[in-house]
DNA sequence: TTGAATACGTA
DNA sequence: CGTACGTATTCAAT
């Protein structure tokens, strides 16, 4: 048997892209309006080239790569010829801003790009190529630059896209040929012919590839065509002898430069190891969900040690077993992982699982439970000192409460921390966290294939699935511990965001009474006032139209009534409420009240309409609180969202009277802090001008206004409290003067006056602005009073839009975020301080700034202090925290 | 059935 | 050309 050892199994392959080549082929490829971002980003460029990139990695295998780009700067070829590549459009905004993204996709998937000043991608290749064939590697170019062709031999083969970007046409020497009639070392001198209209070298009239072979074939090279020019007969050669000269200059131009000096040889361009969470975040921000996976199931055999999985040592527990194993095994944190459904302040668990990140796992049929069992597991989930880990805790521990049980030594939660260490992100799935932070597969994923297994071979399937996911957590929780550690975010977590899950979890398991038949009547008479506007409306036009639809009013208003167009969409025109009021006021058309009043009434009756089956069977209405999803840390709140119910009209208004204290209590409590968001500007500006106006007591626009405009207060009246009011808050958000103008209906100019005026008197707001945007930059977060983070990486992009976007992110995240952190501080110790003096009284909203309590009879009094003490004393403001407070029977009347 | 686009409610 | 959310509706694509 002969020797093989010394013989490398596969040739090494060498694979190069032309980046922008590619790049400009995909932007005109992929139509643009369907690749953006939900910020306004296009991304048809960088998605095309990514997809390209990724089908070649899985088609061709290479062990090296390289992308290499176009430099701005202009090269030898300018110098040769001035008109080099004249008369190209300019390359559009749309373009240019995803070159850079491109860069960042190639960064994180660790492969190698290469430029050089006053050279082309071109030449980088050309070299490239020869050096590699040099050292015995196949080549394999991808570009749609023919030029390229020049470069195919026998260890050289160009890929070029065909149509689109999905189909790459095999260039190698006999395709060449068969294409063009020439050999590749031929085609220069084709090309010289024939020109090329992208690079502004214009070639012989009247010739085209088919006669110029035919040439070539005929004298056997360019040199001597042109030394025998004279035999060349008819129109052609009369056209040829005309523009000689051009074609020599083309043949001088378009040859690939082979010695562009490099710092990286071809062996040295092997494929990295990428970084799967860098990856899975850029692509995330790209927002390529499809293109992740393909990546992923292209590559992942690249990375080996994410093929591992999760092993557990699954142990069957005999009846009355359950107390021993868990003295013997909850010494350490437990993972805890459940299925079941949970939702609207209850649920039911159908399995549980419980796991030590090395030890043993056992899993756990509650409904088979004999009571021993159920009485250890009671025990171990209630007992605070039996530190346990889960994955979005919340709807478990409903779940629980359903069935008497309660969870205390929750120590992580890992979807939670996952979000104080990544709040960009949508979504905190287990297996993607465990692929991002363990670099390993979470396997035997329960795959709901619908169909039931009578042999119960699914059951267990489905019992190892659930003890890997509790090995997952309890790993993970680890993990995660030290990742906020280093991202200061322990105490957030430890002392604000996991206590707050109980807390929450008792606010949907309470929900709130609503008066059924208040609802009933708010939705009959709602339904009267939409069907008597529509009808207006269709009389106002002559002819019925669909309100709802905002296609339809744009044609009638426009097109058919001929009314002047508002402001762009992408689609048309807008109808927005305000355009429409603008129009009513200088054109008046009838038509236009009865559509803005019927969006309000059908607006409010659809509000109505989907709360009234909300109520369940004692009449109370259970939202869900989502921790999770607010990139600033606030909560949200849906099925229903009852942080949106209607306050700023009269009628939006009845429909808080629907919320009504429940049977056994007392009455409702709103307690909410008075402007937060300012106090907590002026306490991180401290601007002294700022704080004064909030220590004096009086009402602060009002203040602020007469420092502003040198009166004093009693000179300030509503219309210029008003400018102040707005520009207060405006500033939080990142306001322009443009903005402001818009909103106070003032001249841009005027504006500009005003915001000068301001930071005239309150100049250390605008430096804490300026400072904190600058900050964020170099950091690349924000930060709030508690250390959680907003991560900004487009504070440093290139597209103007984005980057602003990013600043006014950045100006906003601190002030809204830090109101966040305090509300739920102030949220635990309500809570905590109901509970610790044994009150029956409850919390059971949080709107942002407000708190809504339930409180019990008797109790209103010490619940007014104490609300009043826990939520002002919740951190320590420059601007102390005010609180006020109304007590009545319903949302509306405890208004204050 | 799904999603994008539009409009609008809250802090 | 002001931040952060969730929901309803329409309409086109699937």
């Amino acid at each position: 048997m002969a020797m093989t050892a010394a013989t490398p199994d596969k040739r090494e392959r060498l694979l190069l892209l032309d980046g922008h080549s590619l790049a400009y082929r995909a932007f005109f490829a992929l139509p643009v309006e369907n690749f953006n971002t939900t910020d306004g980003q296009p991304t048809n460029a960088v998605y095309g080239f990514t997809s390209m990139l990724i089908n070649v990695l899985r088609d061709e295998q290479p062990s090296h790569i390289a992308v290499a780009f176009d430099r701005s700067e202009p090269t030898f070829r300018h110098e040769q010829y001035v008109e080099y590549k004249a008369g190209r459009q300019k390359t559009p905004d749309e373009f240019r801003s995803q070159v850079s993204l491109i860069f960042e996709v190639l960064d994180a998937l660790r492969i190698p790009r290469t430029s050089v000043a006053g050279f082309e991608a071109d030449d980088i290749i050309a070299t490239l190529s020869v050096q590699a064939s040099g050292a015995g590697m196949e080549t394999l170019i991808v570009t749609g630059d023919r030029d390229a062709f020049q470069l195919v031999n026998e260890h050289v083969t160009v890929l070029y896209p065909v149509k689109g970007v999905s189909e790459l046409a095999r260039m190698d020497p006999a395709a060449v040929e068969a294409k063009y009639g020439v050999p590749p070392e031929r085609y220069r001198e084709l090309a010289a012919l024939v020109g090329e209209s992208s690079d502004n070298l214009p070639g012989v009239p009247g010739v085209g590839p088919k006669t110029a072979a035919k040439w070539l074939g005929k004298y056997g090279d360019l040199d001597t065509l042109v030394n025998r020019v004279d035999e060349i007969k008819g129109k052609a050669g009369d056209s040829l002898r005309e523009h000689l000269s051009g074609v020599i200059r083309n043949h001088q131009i378009n040859r690939l430069d082979t010695e562009v000096g490099l710092e990286l040889t071809p062996p040295q361009l092997s494929m990295g190891q990428w970084d799967r969470e860098e990856i899975h975040t850029l692509f995330d921000s790209l927002q390529f969900r499809v293109l992740r996976e393909r990546l992923y199931s292209t590559l992942s055999a690249a990375e080996p040690e994410a093929d591992e999985g999760f092993d557990v040592d699954l142990e069957k527990l005999e009846p009355g077993a359950l107390a021993a194993w868990l003295d013997a095994n909850s010494g350490g944190r437990l993972g805890v992982a459940v299925t079941g459904t949970w939702g609207r302040g209850t649920g039911e668990i159908t399995a549980l699982a419980l796991a030590s990140k090395d030890g043993p796992a056992v899993h756990l049929d509650p409904a088979e439970l004999i009571e021993d069992d159920e009485r250890a597991l009671a025990a171990y989930l209630g007992d605070a000192a039996r530190p346990k880990a889960m994955h979005e805790a919340k709807g478990p521990m409903l779940a629980l409460a359903a069935r008497g049980m309660t969870l205390e030594g929750l120590t992580s939660d890992t979807a939670l921390a996952a979000y104080l260490a990544l709040p960009g992100q949508r979504t905190f799935d287990l297996a993607d966290l465990a692929l991002r932070y363990l670099h390993r597969e979470l396997r035997g994923e329960a795959e709901d294939s619908g169909q039931l297994t009578l042999d119960g071979s699914g059951e267990e399937e489905a019992a190892e699935a659930l003890a890997v996911r509790a090995r997952a957590v309890a790993e993970l929780a680890d993990v995660l511990d030290a990742d906020l550690d280093k991202r200061g975010a322990t105490r957030l977590l430890h002392e604000v965001e996991l206590p707050l899950v109980g807390v929450l979890a008792g606010m949907e398991r309470a929900g709130i009474a609503v008066d059924a038949d208040h609802l009933a009547g708010l939705s009959a008479t709602l339904g009267g006032q939409v069907k008597q506007q529509e009808q207006d409306a269709h009389a106002a036009v002559g002819r019925e139209f669909n309100l709802g639809s905002p296609k339809q009013v744009q044609q009638v208003l426009f097109d058919e009534l001929g009314l002047p167009k508002t402001k762009r969409t992408k689609t048309g025109y807008t109808t927005d409420s305000e355009a429409l009021s603008n129009l009513l006021e200088k054109e008046g058309h009838p038509v236009l009240e009865h559509i803005l009043r019927w969006r309000e009434v059908a607006k409010l009756k659809s509000i109505v309409d989907s709360l009234i089956p909300m109520a369940d069977d004692a009449g109370r209405i259970h939202t869900t609180f989502n921790q999770m999803v607010a990139a600033t840390g606030r909560l949200s709140s849906t099925d229903p969202n009852l942080q949106n119910i209607p306050i700023r009209t009269e009628e939006g208004r009845r429909i808080r009277e629907a919320f009504v204290v429940g049977g056994g209590y007392e009455t409702l409590l709103t307690a909410d802090y008075s402007q937060i968001e300012l106090r907590i500007m002026a306490h991180l500006s401290e601007d002294d001008a700022l704080l004064e106006a909030f220590g004096s007591g009086a009402d602060f626009h009002t203040i602020t206004a007469s420092r502003v405009f040198g009166l004093p207060p009693e000179q300030i009246d509503s219309e210029l409290r008003a400018r102040i009011k707005a520009m207060n808050y405006g500033l939080a958000y990142g306001l322009s003067a443009y903005g402001l103008s818009q909103q106070l209906r003032i001249a841009p100019d005027e504006a500009r006056g005003l915001m000068e005026e301001y930071f005239e008197q309150f100049g250390g707001v605008r430096d804490y602005l300026r400072d904190v945007v600058a900050r964020a930059r170099t950091d690349g977060y924000t930060e709030t009073i508690l250390g959680r983070r907003r991560y900004l990486p487009d504070l440093n992009s290139d597209n103007r839009q984005r980057r602003e976007m990013a600043e006014r992110m950045a100006l906003n995240a601190p002030i809204q975020g830090s109101a966040a952190d305090i509300v739920k501080v102030a949220s635990l110790n309500v809570d905590r301080a109901l509970r610790g003096v044994g009150l029956a009284s409850r919390v059971l909203l949080q709107v942002h700034d407000e708190l809504v309590l339930e409180v019990a009879s008797g109790e209103l009094d010490r619940v007014k202090e104490l609300v009043g003490e826990q939520m002002a004393g919740a951190y320590e403001l420059r601007a102390p925290l005010e609180v006020s407070m109304g007590t009545g029977r319903t949302w509306q009347d405890a208004a204050h």
